[in-house]
DNA sequence: CTAGTCTGATTAAACGCTTAATCAGATTTG
DNA sequence: CAAATCTGATTAAGCGTTTAATCAGACTAG
């Protein structure tokens, strides 16, 4: 294969200076419109490419992002990496991934790699409990706005909200949020979320799952019947995942979703409209938190970039996030929704609300 | 923030020239011991870090592996990426994404983009049916064994034999494949072990997911009921997704799986084991997929690298797939495993084995 | 007509690293 | 003891781009 041209072949094919190639390509210097348009030309001729690395040595910029997940292996990752991978592209980015495997060491090995890789800026979704370590390069945080230092995030205080206040005009009054781990800020914002918007009348209690396994080791039954038995009508986990356990879980104790008991999960998992019931859940705005983050890098970047993409003032903290109501909820003690009226309807996510239905 | 101290930095500190200590650093040139250990406690000292961009300039070697997926938003991407950074990192490589949506134009777009962002090598996961594009720079290619170019990648067909087998022993004579469409050479290859697998007595059918919604809408039912009446009992989706589906779509009909009907997916999808039943599939290795596409790259790179990873010779292009039975298969018409034996065994996955048991 | 301004280009240095070529001095060899 | 070899370092060029500084010529202004 022919190594690649370089500024000095379309030069010297043009007879003029390398450095005229560089202005006219760039559209920086002083060069005339007529020999600018023979340069872009013979440029296309040639197949030019201008050389990254002869540039990021020069400018000091490289031009590329590198994205930080707590854990790779996250099913919301494809979710991100796809939404940060076009806000990047668009601003003529590259995304370099690292992996922390959710560990907080790794983690800051991870980032110190990205560095050293040359990256302009560091997209760092932590790892629930992490301090962001001190980083001296451009960090755009995602996490939950309650965290110090976060850049931009779903709003999952106002998810929950959405959650529960879905909930109590369903009609339930007593709820089990099912949560993983007590230590991370985006699940006490959800759960917080879930109790102020169910309200103060009802009745919440909050299982964690991390210490019902530390006792019955993993995978361990949640005594989720035990609780319908008390009175529980309504069961909301922080992930999707959680609900999907919470369904099966009820299912084997022979009740039905949702004419027995209601279920609700978050992050609108891949998979959340194909189970059965479809799962009724809240999913965040990806492509704006991605646009915002990439945005804000950008600004720390190069403060000069012509027209900010946001206004600074403007720029929300926290994108709202959105309910989407499918049939694993319905109102407590009432036949409705039995399973079969799933998946029929062209597209259930474009009506969110259904609240009315049910209580008409 | 005080500017990264370079080479000379550290030359000038010890009064020595700057390739006497690149050379120290990279151990190639002909320094006295007593020296490097001096300037390596003086690089440790300063904090020095290499700078890629330099690197790579002189070089002409970015240390960076292009990834390209066909679809970044596939449920199995985080296995992907988590998988082959790994396998890069460990190598010394970065790795830069690049999403093609699916579309063979923009994948072709992507790979450029890589390529131009000075990627040493891309993996590509292609979009079935795509013809992999004249890329001038080293590509390792993971589709299927039969598809021509492909350089390592799970052995599709030897799944589909497990799976087919498994359905055979378990009893199964009437068998129903689940595909999306024709044009896959991964899901040809899956079927066609499938087929393999269940033996020349049995009946099989094969539906296309694809030429059925285009008929009956998207999320249409695919009438498995009508298929169990028929006398089939036993569905083989070629994703977990489908699997999925199926199942959801046979629990609305009142089939109980296993019980009345059995169904087996591919991938071994993160919530596969959470659902219920827990889905009997068949899983690849990942961590060795990557490795050997990596080892592959490096091999083409770097053709001079000191022990090639992998003999060539023993290399296989197609690494085996692994069984995991479930709950969701049983021998047609008894009442074994009813659903509350889910989940309750410490590790299922551990005993890939259960048709003895079975068949007892 | 001369000094000043503008335009369109060139020169040259710099970015940080690698590496082939060179070199001085010490050591070995015939 | 002179010649050849070996050792441990230096010099200098080059990778491809950007950019500040410079410059020649054409034009404007006083």
């Amino acid at each position: 294969m022919a190594p690649r041209p370089n500024l000095s072949d379309i030069a010297r094919a043009l007879g003029v200076s390398s450095a005229t190639v560089s202005n006219a390509l760039s559209g920086k210097g002083r060069v005339s419109a007529q020999l600018s348009r023979q340069i872009a030309e013979k440029a296309r001729e040639l197949g030019y490419v201008p050389s990254l690395a002869g540039r990021a040595l020069s400018t000091g910029r490289s031009h590329v992002l590198g994205l930080v997940l707590a854990d790779i292996g996250h099913p919301l990752f494809p979710q991100f990496a796809q939404a940060i991978e076009q806000a990047a592209t668009k601003a003529g980015y590259g995304v370099l991934i690292g992996d922390s495997r959710g560990d907080v060491k790794t983690q800051t090995a991870a980032i110190d790699q990205l560095i050293e890789r040359g990256a302009d800026g560091i997209i760092l979704v932590p790892r629930h409990g992490t301090r962001i370590a001190e980083i001296n390069c451009p960090v755009a945080v995602i996490d939950t706005p309650s965290t110090p230092g976060n850049t931009v995030s779903a709003d999952h205080w106002q998810g929950g909200r959405l959650i529960g206040a879905h909930l109590r005009d369903l009609g339930h009054t007593r709820l089990a949020v099912i949560g993983l781990h007590q230590d991370s800020n985006v699940q006490a914002d959800r759960i917080g979320g879930i109790r102020t918007g169910f309200g103060p009348e009802g009745s919440v209690r909050t299982l964690w799952i991390d210490a019902l396994e530390a006792a019955a080791g993993p995978g361990c039954e949640l005594g989720l019947a035990e609780l319908v038995r008390h009175g529980y009508t309504a069961f909301a986990a922080v992930s999707d995942i959680h609900a999907l356990r919470a369904v099966s879980e009820l299912q084997r104790s022979g009740l039905s979703v949702p004419v027995h008991v209601t279920v609700t999960g978050f992050d609108d998992l891949h998979w959340a409209r194909s189970i059965s019931p479809a799962l009724t859940t809240v999913r965040m705005d990806m492509e704006k938190i991605a646009r915002l983050a990439v945005a804000d890098l950008l600004l720390q970047i190069e403060p000069d970039r012509s027209a900010p993409p946001v206004d600074e003032a403007t720029r929300p903290q926290a994108v709202p996030m959105e309910l989407v109501v499918r049939n694993s909820s319905a109102s407590p003690n009432e036949n409705l929704f039995p399973s079969q009226d799933n998946n029929n309807n062209p597209d259930p996510d474009t009506l969110p609300s259904r609240e009315g239905t049910n209580n008409a």
